[in-house]
DNA sequence: TCTTGCTATCGCTAACAACG
DNA sequence: CGTTGTTAGCGATAGCAAGA
């Protein structure tokens, strides 16, 4: 790595309780040394995710945007497409980061449609190369930021989980379905809103 | 032996193409 | 038009294999 890159993340788009975070986090040549053992945060168990995403805070310039379940529930309606919603995200993030260390290139993973964030990021004027990969989180600034996202997303869902006194599982097993139904039972399907994606399959589970 | 690590499977999302 | 199947990404989980 000659120069350093910038690179995005996502965590808990698949996950019907907690937020959705992004993460974008610049990796520069002078970091390696510190961000050993940085690799892509699904191989990582949860505890070793958040000691790492401690060091990446303190090494790195980054930005963790994180989008509560009742600001995603207001944005996926005005969004109305979970891609776009996605590339804002990445794109704010992104944007963020560079303020902090400008660059010139960008590495985000895969994802539907790459063309929505370039144009977001074109728009401001950035003359910035962004390459979306399959795999993405093999690149260490990418694996850095899936770290930075995944351990948000977990110390936003204990938050969650303690606030209401509910445990709130990660993902879309029986057993989110069954926490679901103990938080409507103590606190009403309007407060829903308020730990859980409302638009995935998993909400008339749990109502129905 | 016990602990890792990889892989297959499943459920969830979305986009897109083919079809009735 | 709406439905259905395919592709593709994410997370959780179980089971098997390899290494300490």
């Amino acid at each position: 790595m000659r120069e350093g890159h910038i690179g995005v993340d996502e965590s808990g788009k698949g996950d019907f309780f907690g937020p959705l975070v992004v993460a974008a986090c610049y990796v520069g040549p002078e970091h390696l040394a510190e961000l050993d053992g940085v690799r892509d945060s699904k191989k990582l168990a949860d505890g070793v995710a958040k000691k790492l995403a401690a060091t990446i805070k303190r090494t790195c310039p980054h930005k963790v945007l994180t989008i509560l379940p009742h600001k995603y529930n207001d944005l996926y309606r005005q969004i109305g497409n979970l891609n776009r919603l996605l590339a804002w995200g990445h794109a704010r993030a992104i944007e963020e980061v560079l303020e902090l260390q400008p660059c010139s290139q960008v590495i985000s993973d895969q994802f539907a449609d790459p063309e929505v964030l370039k144009r977001r990021l074109f728009e401001k004027g950035k003359r910035i190369e962004l390459i979306s990969m399959v795999r993405g989180e093999q690149d260490i600034a990418v694996a850095a930021a899936s770290i930075l996202a995944r351990a948000e997303f977990l110390w936003r869902l204990e938050a969650l989980s303690k606030e209401f006194g509910v445990d709130l599982p990660k993902g879309a097993s029986p057993a989110v379905v069954a926490a679901g139904k103990r938080f409507v039972e103590r606190y009403g399907r309007e407060a829903l809103d308020k730990v859980a994606k409302l638009h995935f399959k998993t909400t008339h589970n749990v109502l129905g």
